[in-house]
DNA sequence: GGACCTCTCTAGAACGTTCTAGAGAACTAG
DNA sequence: CTAGTTCTCTAGAACGTTCTAGAGAGGTCC
């Protein structure tokens, strides 16, 4: 049914020339002139001829090729692997995506990028261990996003998540507010600096006999149970984990008859599409996507390329996005 | 930094034999004795060799190889991707992704792929023109999946959407409802089909009468707007197009003093994460992503290697997922 | 002892590109 | 008119595989 694709020597046979000179055009190369290169563009088009990417790459050895490695679950790597696509393209790079499912591994996905001979991988929150991406980054340049990868060899871009709660406390404290507690997010990658964050940032506001942090996770059950030990003298403020633990948070309170952000304001994090919605119109923290996934880019095409790096890891600065979950606080109970 | 990949060369000069049987090896293929192979599989592992996948392609015209293209913003794409990953494995098939991003649209992801020469296509929720898709079906298989392509080259693999709804109002109308008001979903596929079930079940139960729908949208805004003329003289029940419409449904229904289920009964659809969180709790109409995905490889590969096929579409049967958010009508203000 | 297997292996041509080296034509300069 | 330069183009090798055809070695059968 399908016949055979076209190749350059079909292009090459109707346009009555060499294979080499359609190469020429269509790789856009200087040598050839240009009423011929419309010529052989026409030819092209009228056939339907498009280029095999991998004979195109096995012979010039370059692939211009970023492998991906996401997890389907996650909606932030999608906002990634936006920016990432956007980023590549910028510099005339391709990528190629390899998904972590529940029934995929990240081992499995990464095996899959490397047989594609992809010139560096791009792991977004890379789940395995230290020692297996050391491995990987002596034949390729790596670059972790999202997550601290503590190995000399690897490249990491991630957002600065103890300045994230550094904004979130300060925005709370301007708005006069100081029993401020915070829901922790379990084992989930980003938890420890996070909570640093709101401690420290607590202290530097004298709020050293206000700091208390409350177990939770990175679920919207995880924030709706986490809050209920609250309930009975709640705080006037809560800073969440993630947005997704946050909209349990809200639903908790809501129930119990307290109203967001006149009683308690809450603040989440992430910007998740969920933050932006509305009806729930989330105070959260962002990271900058634009940023990250440019420089995890950059980083990998320099690897690639062999230009110096100054430094193994570029952290960037998160951004608050208040919106309307938090407000000043009214009527303090403890002064 | 990285040395040159080992290559087939490589390991036949180190084990002392031929390329060929090196191939023949790594193929695990029928023609070499079990100590050679005993021999070059370690002398392969000890420098490291992988194949080279474009290689191999590039030789051996087959690649075994499915192009998929999904969208980031969507979970349920991610969902899919997972059925399909599994399902393409057992067939000893492999994935090559490409998303539609919001700057990046499905004509590019698809030309992507192409060039990956990839044996067939695999679209998810295909946004391109029928005209689009067939020209490229000429090529290639292709199979939508989760949307309807009305064009005789085009396989396509999709839920029953319109049962679905006739599943939702059963449901309802069993639990005693009869003023069911159904929310719609705006310009996005799928819309007509669930709209049309709503209707002809409602017929089917004798309550033409109680028909009502409302121009809506797929988000959550376009949810909490629709419902609002409802307030003065709510139904005791809605059927909503979708998960995110409802969750926008929920939160007007209760901010106005509703109480869900009590007062009213809403029913989703997708069975998204969203609707599984348990404070949400959403009864939905879940799509069997696992039949949808079998079927979709299934289709492919029956396209690639000729197995005639007898049906061009495959509608697959959704599924009641009755959780927290309906239940029996109390008082029917109309009888 | 020859004919015919089967088993293991190898040489060498593909696959569709890119790249190197160079050929021919058409100018320009002296 | 010759030498040099530039522009356009081509032949043919390479990339790392797979595949076809066939070569040797050894066995079985009559």
């Amino acid at each position: 049914m399908t016949e055979r694709r076209p190749t350059l020597a079909d292009v090459a046979a109707e346009a009555g020339v060499s294979t080499a000179l359609v190469s020429i055009v269509m790789r856009d190369a200087p040598g050839a002139s240009a009423a011929t290169r419309q010529r052989v563009l026409e030819v092209a088009d009228r056939i339907g001829y498009r280029p095999d990417r991998r004979a195109r790459l096995l012979r010039s050895g370059r692939s211009r090729l970023l492998g991906v490695v996401f997890a389907v679950q996650h909606t932030f790597h999608g906002d990634l692997l936006t920016g990432l696509y956007d980023a590549a393209a910028r510099r005339d790079y391709e990528l190629t995506l390899s998904a972590v499912t529940p029934h995929r591994d990240e081992r499995t996905a990464i095996a899959g990028l490397l047989q594609d001979r992809c010139e560096a991988l791009l792991v977004i929150g890379p789940s395995s261990p230290t020692s297996a991406l050391a491995g990987i980054a002596a034949r390729l340049p790596v670059v972790a996003l999202g997550r601290d990868v503590r190995h000399h060899a690897v490249d990491v871009v991630r957002n600065a998540d103890c300045q994230g709660l550094h904004q979130a406390v300060d925005h709370l404290v301007a708005l006069g507010h100081r029993r401020i507690v915070h829901l922790d997010g379990g084992r989930t990658p980003g938890t420890a600096e996070r909570r640093r964050g709101y401690r420290d940032q607590m202290r530097r506001h004298g709020l050293d006999a206000e700091i208390r942090i409350l177990p939770g996770g990175p679920t919207g059950e995880d924030g709706a149970a986490a809050v209920a030990p609250l309930l009975d003298d709640p705080p006037t403020a809560i800073t969440v984990f993630n947005d997704l633990a946050a909209t349990g948070v809200l639903d908790t309170l809501r129930r119990a008859g307290l109203r967001v952000p006149d009683d308690v304001s809450v603040v989440g994090y992430d910007d998740s599409r969920l933050a932006r919605l509305t009806y729930l119109d989330l105070t959260t923290i962002a990271q900058d996507t634009t940023a990250m996934t440019t420089h995890a880019v950059e980083r990998a095409i320099a690897r690639i390329e062999g230009t110096p790096v100054l430094q193994r890891e570029v952290v960037t600065p998160p951004r608050l996005v208040p919106r309307g979950t938090t407000a000043a606080a009214t009527a303090p109970r403890r002064p």
